[in-house]
DNA sequence: ATTATCTATAGATCTATAGATAATGC
DNA sequence: ATTATCTATAGATCTATAGATAATGC
């Protein structure tokens, strides 16, 4: 049914996802092409016959986990036939899962951007989808909800770098968070599965919402 | 007065703050000690006669950062003679100012503790310092307060991990969210300076303290 | 007769040191 | 006579390509 593949994997399709988990782990200058192609089980020219250059393997890597990222934003908080208060939690928790499974993303994004910030250009049209659709939207439910008595008045773009801040931490400060809190719990993952229903709770409170 | 230094800076310390700016911008990896050589103004050859190896270099600037980043934690929080709402109120005022202060701190830890998770071991003795005499003391006054029936009840930690969450993440990911909030602040001074509030109101809000 | 793969190696980049020379402190 | 600095270059590491060979699709 597919366009192709009988066989495993081809070549061009090994190598992208040997690139994908060495640069996200590494980021752009800690990552090795031949490190990438030996992960794929390549020769090392193969790379270069199939992306001819780091940069443009790199490229393809960051345009797609970019899209990626920003869509979820979209997606997580985006379902607007929910009242405020289950938009809000579903939100937080879609948002937090997508982080947990995909945890070395945000390091990745905030590092690569930092290096170059021109690489913003990637995500623009994303990142302008989000600030007038979603912000907008989410502002006059908030607002309608305060002016109904029913919950606190607030900011959607803070409400939003407040979900974002507290989902992102626990995850990408993983090995610091964990030699903090030590024995407390069972094991990060559970640490995780606690922080998550905490952040939720988090921002219901700060917007005092019933 | 000083033990040294009628002359501006010696090679040393140049190389040193020279280096220092080179690893937080980018990185072991990505840091090249022919930079850090031109940027201190003394030849190559200089660094390697004074630190050895990059890694020795990288090593003492690692350390220094790290322990500075446990104690500012101990020090904003540790202020154990204010009533509880003026102790958080100042504590995170306090961590959020070292954090703008200090843009690329988090980024450089956070990636470097990943890259070598045994880099923790710098940390650890910061680390524990912060679990046991900070938390321990935090909770006790937290609970007091709920006992009383001035605040809602929390977990030391959890509330610990909220105010770093939400204090890194506007500076950590600084190019980011100023595309997303695009003009609607002065400057990204000005969204920081009401960020720091915001995050203020979110903690306290949470506690519900009066 | 085009596409994919391999071996071998060029070429670029970076870290590190050798060895000579100048500056400094007894 | 020790410490600091410079020039020159070795040595290691990494990216990229040349050129030959094998596989594949008309």
């Amino acid at each position: 049914m597919d366009k192709e593949a009988p066989h495993a994997e081809d070549t061009e399709t090994k190598i992208l996802h040997a690139a994908e988990k060495e640069f996200l782990e590494k980021g752009y200058a800690g990552a090795r092409t031949a490190t990438i192609a030996e992960a794929a089980g390549v020769t090392h020219a193969m790379l270069h016959y199939y992306f001819r250059t780091k940069d443009k393997l790199f490229e393809r890597i960051i345009t797609e986990k970019m899209t990626l990222l920003g869509d979820i934003v979209l997606g997580a908080f985006g379902d607007s036939s929910l009242p405020l208060a289950e938009r809000i939690r579903q939100g937080v928790e879609q948002h937090f899962d997508f982080i947990a499974a995909n945890p070395s993303l945000p390091r990745f994004i905030i590092n690569e951007v930092y290096a170059h910030p021109e690489r913003l250009r990637i995500m623009e049209t994303s990142v302008q989808g989000i600030a007038s659709r979603l912000l907008g939207g989410l502002q006059s439910e908030i607002d309608e909800s305060a002016a109904r008595g029913l919950s606190r008045p607030a900011d959607a773009l803070m409400l939003l770098v407040d979900i974002i801040s507290l989902n992102l931490f626990p995850v990408m400060a993983a090995p610091i968070v964990g030699s903090i809190i030590g024995g407390t719990y069972e094991s990060y993952d559970a640490f995780l599965a606690a922080r998550k229903q905490e952040n939720v709770e988090t921002i219901l409170k700060k917007l005092n919402i019933h």
